[in-house]
DNA sequence: CAACGAGTTTTGAACGTTCATATGAACGAT
DNA sequence: ATCGTTCATATGAACGTTCAAAACTCGTTG
């Protein structure tokens, strides 16, 4: 009855209609501990979740659910597991794939440093990275988002919606992710530069009151009519709260633009350039589960193209004040 | 050598020592998918990840990470699935368990009307829920967080820090989630009737704009030295809104106390009602094995005791600008 | 009519764990 | 020396799936 499902080619189809009759009858679905044993394999990818930092990134939590949605389309299970519970650090990586709990990891949140490439390179552990694997980007698989893309697309967007110039606020380029910093950085100069829009610049880190006080110098330096290109959502926050007291409206009198198309973006309707992690997702258990059948290309890296968001931040038609809880009526100066 | 492992009284320790040497030697793991073969146990539990509505709720990502925190501790991992994957609705969740995928479930996110806890009873698949079952509270497990206890806790903070009254921004009763709004709003009402500092009430949707516009409305009715308890901490930063608009400092001012302890409201210094969500994931956890192993107490809830997260949004003493981006200096009426 | 072959079906082994049962060893009592 | 008795170790079956190999059924051919 097994050839039934698995070599449906070489039964009877009289037979075959048999068997399925009855595998309806009964609801019978083959058991996913037998088929591991029989094969090996757990069917499962591991995710570790930071349950130190928490929701400190914005895409991390958006991210497995993504994982979770692609997982079905390539025959996987997700099996997370955190900080600080019975597998800690690499050792935990290392007795789940002992235990055949799973098969292989996706690395979310690397960084420079990032000690777990490679151990699991040298212990030979599957394994697929959200973010360039920074220590040895040729020696295993990984996708990331083009940030340099990202930022462009927002210097476009905003020279196309009639924006002066495109100011930018960034991260300092000595952090950890200085790559991500820096790429984010670069595309929006490059691109500001070709359309003759780039304006000022300034960094901050990524925290709400550091970047409003950041925003508050990088507006002495612009007028109304002018945009700001944002590291990322929190940092925008930041400029709309410093925009808003003193007195601007967020949209007609500055454009503003986020990344990473996070929740906060979508609350106060601000323009991101969205991650595309869905894509992001399904590539990596694509690469991962083409690891485990031995039919993988050679190691490397994706850049996933990301999409901007437009919201009324960077809307200039608008009387937007729909949108925007800030602006206190006879406050501007 | 199974004997060494699951009975050692009944093997000469000289024995067990031999044994354990090779054991720790050959970094040996008993395999998941044979044990779970042998005890006809996935262990394993299934977890739903909403991915329609993301993080429209500010705690079920959180919450995720919790029950991923506890899961060691009872013995067994989670797999996350999602709307709209293979599993879709109420099938899938029989065809996990007929797969032997997961043993059982914990359901987040339930809501009058919600179809899953009858079926669940029906097809006798166990479960247990993160907020009360509310067509069948009596035939199943549930463990929930105590809101009337956590508005009472905000009323007596307020009163505490010296504030007037405590006025209340709730969400509409006619909705599916009214008998928390009903819970808050009570714990609110009783507690500030003793206290004397009851203050006006008004409800919005769980939705910034809305509530940044029945803020404004609210506010009308207060004065400085007043303060707002809310249903939520995305109401909260609504209210935040509408006082920052209007000159007043959070704090000083206006004291605000949002529900959930969101990461929204520490980046916003807000002053909010923790929900006890590792406490709820572990009990949570609990009464599944517990169902599992036969040895559960009668069906039943449990309303879990949130805390008081102080922040500078109910601290009058502070000359508070620091924390929040928002008051622009010289806007105050 | 026996031998062959192609098309189908049945059988049995293996995956790794656990537990009941059987076997073995050591020793004192008959 | 034989028989119990106890304690320690070894054996084997079972869980459900898959797949190779064996067995069976026919129609065809030498």
């Amino acid at each position: 009855m097994s050839n039934a499902l698995n070599k449906p080619h070489l039964v009877r189809p009289a037979t075959l209609e048999r068997v399925r009759a009855q595998i309806d009858r009964l609801g019978y679905l083959p058991s996913q501990a037998a088929q591991g044993m029989r094969s090996q394999r757990a069917g499962a990818i591991g995710i570790e979740i930071n349950a130190v930092h928490r929701g400190a990134s914005d895409v991390a939590q958006p991210f497995l659910t993504d994982l979770t949605v692609a997982a079905p389309r390539h025959d996987v299970h997700l099996v997370p597991f955190a900080h600080g519970s019975r597998f800690p650090a690499v050792d935990g990586y290392r007795d789940m794939v002992r235990r055949r709990l799973v098969d292989a990891f996706v690395l979310a949140d690397t960084h420079t440093g990032d000690p777990r490439p490679e151990w699991l390179l040298g212990a030979g552990i599957p394994f697929a990275a959200f973010g360039r694997i920074y220590d040895h980007p040729e020696l295993g698989w990984w996708a990331d988002v083009d940030g340099a893309a990202g930022t462009a697309q927002a210097v476009e967007h905003l020279h196309d919606r009639g924006y002066r110039t495109a100011a930018y606020l960034g991260w300092p380029l000595h952090k950890d992710d200085s790559e991500v910093a820096d790429t984010r950085r670069e595309g929006w100069l490059v691109r500001a530069r070709e359309l003759g829009t780039a304006g000022p610049e300034l960094t901050c880190e990524q925290d709400l009151a550091d970047a409003t006080l950041a925003a508050r110098t990088l507006l002495d330096q612009l007028d109304p009519g002018d945009a700001v290109v944002c590291a990322s959502d929190l940092i925008a926050l930041g400029v709309m709260y410093a925009a808003a007291a003193r007195g601007w409206r967020i949209g007609p009198d500055l454009g503003v633009v986020g990344f990473d198309g996070s929740l906060t973006a979508a609350r106060h309707g601000l323009t991101s350039v969205s991650q595309p992690l869905p894509d992001i997702a399904d590539t990596l258990l694509g690469l991962l589960t083409d690891q485990l059948a031995g039919t993988a290309d050679d190691p490397g890296g994706r850049l996933l193209t990301p999409t901007l968001t437009p919201g009324p931040s960077t809307d200039r038609t608008t009387e937007a004040t729909a949108y925007t809880p800030l602006p206190a009526p006879g406050n501007r100066r």
